[in-house]
DNA sequence: GCTTGATCCTGACGTAGCGGCAGGTCATAG
DNA sequence: CTATGACCTGCCGCTACGTCAGGATCAAGC
């Protein structure tokens, strides 16, 4: 048995759970019960090895090998399942490794680490993940990528000048159709053009993100959250005005 | 509760899982005992979804957010080490999606489907994995890429006219020094080189591979299991005498 | 005050594929 | 006859929750 074991690279655990599964059971068995097994069961071993390593589970297994020598077309089928599961598990994978890299480099980048932000940094972007489709995400970072690194940074200034003068509007009291308040409005939607979150669905789901999450994410922004939620408000009513005309 | 849930896209079930490994528990709860969550439980929680994103688990989570907010250092280090581990899944899903789609490309050839053969093929394939390292494969499979189909079809019928010859010399009982056998054994080390198991430790692989399982590979060959095996071991013999000499 | 439907609570079991351990049996060499 | 492997059959453990079961609580309408 530990020879088969050792032959196979299989552990005498993982065949005494095949034997309980009814995966490879043992053709026979000694008057005392050790399992022997027959040259079938080892063919039979070796067909679970090389399906295990093509990641089928072992119930899918015991499919294959008691019912797909007779039809091949299923087999098929499943190998193309597998192949399509492999294939979004590798997209997924490589998500995964820019998104960590990206990190990295940005933990690696600031001058004084501060961990604390970097969580922050997270924290916002989960929150981000949960209003934006994955096909969304993808199409903003292509965009970004698009434009590169130094206009990304213009776009951001802009829109902090932007955000500070719409707080200075919304205390003085400007009207929200005041000609000056238009002109906001505009570099506004222009800055969201440029950015690629000027489409419809992408309007609707970051107004979903700030209905029910303004608060913590005013917090989150370096000036007073009262402020800039005031600022956003504003803005939104600019815009809602500017569209009724 | 349900509230957070739905705000964070967390199912409530997960919460008390949460509460229940003290990762995000309630700052109080009401006399009736339901969890009342914090302001600062929430962003606690928004931090767990940013870190599970990033594949880690629930403890390496804890960590992070327990003390990981003075330990820049040991932050980094683990993110590296997920950034590793994320690399070696992608290496080994790019793998398995070649060698899959190799396999559905070899099931689709087939003229008359035989999925018999094709786990037997399996087999062979997961026994052959068991003898040689991950390296030496992927070596292996360069080197095929690199001489392309024509050539390792010309090799391989090659290899079959020389175990033919070596089945006929043996059974004739042509002595191992005889200039034919020596020329046999020319071409078979010939063969090895081209195709790149000329290496000291392919061939001891090889050695091994055929050492544990000769039988076995023999009753798989185009030919009489007892021919193929006896014409090996000739060819090995040969093999050794002319080093001897 | 009472009912009702929604929400919440605490256990407890299930998942995939074995790893690892405990306590006992079998086989073989000395 | 015994010492030492190798083998046997349970049974618990692991991840990150999903999914009931059975009961308590809450807000709202009558």
């Amino acid at each position: 048995m530990g020879e088969l074991a050792r032959a196979t690279g299989v552990t005498v655990r993982a065949l005494h759970h095949y034997d309980q599964l009814g995966l490879v059971s043992p053709g026979e068995r000694t008057a005392s019960g050790h399992r022997r097994y027959t040259a079938a069961d080892v063919r039979r071993l070796y067909r679970v090895r090389g399906l295990r390593q093509l990641g089928l589970s072992l119930p899918e297994i015991a499919v294959v090998l008691d019912h797909g020598g007779a039809d091949p077309a299923a087999l098929r089928q499943l190998l193309d399942a597998q192949l399509r599961q492999v294939r979004v598990q590798i997209e997924r994978a490589n998500r995964l490794e820019i998104h960590l890299t990206e990190l990295v480099a940005q933990l690696d980048a600031e001058d004084v680490p501060r961990p604390d932000q970097f969580l922050t940094t997270l924290e916002t972007m989960s929150m981000y993940e949960r209003y934006f489709s994955q096909d969304q995400r993808d199409r903003l970072a292509e965009r970004r990528a698009a434009l590169g690194t130094e206009a990304v940074d213009a776009a951001r200034a802009e829109m902090s000048t932007l955000i500070e003068e719409a707080i200075r509007h919304q205390r003085a009291g400007t009207p929200v159709d005041d000609p000056a308040v238009r002109d906001l409005v505009g570099r506004w939607t222009g800055l969201g053009a440029l950015l690629g979150t000027d489409g419809a669905r992408e309007q609707a789901s970051a107004g979903r993100l700030w209905d029910d999450h303004r608060e913590e994410i005013s917090r989150r922004m370096p000036w007073p959250a009262e402020d800039f939620l005031a600022a956003v408000e504003y803005l939104r009513a600019a815009r809602g005005a500017g569209r009724a005309v």
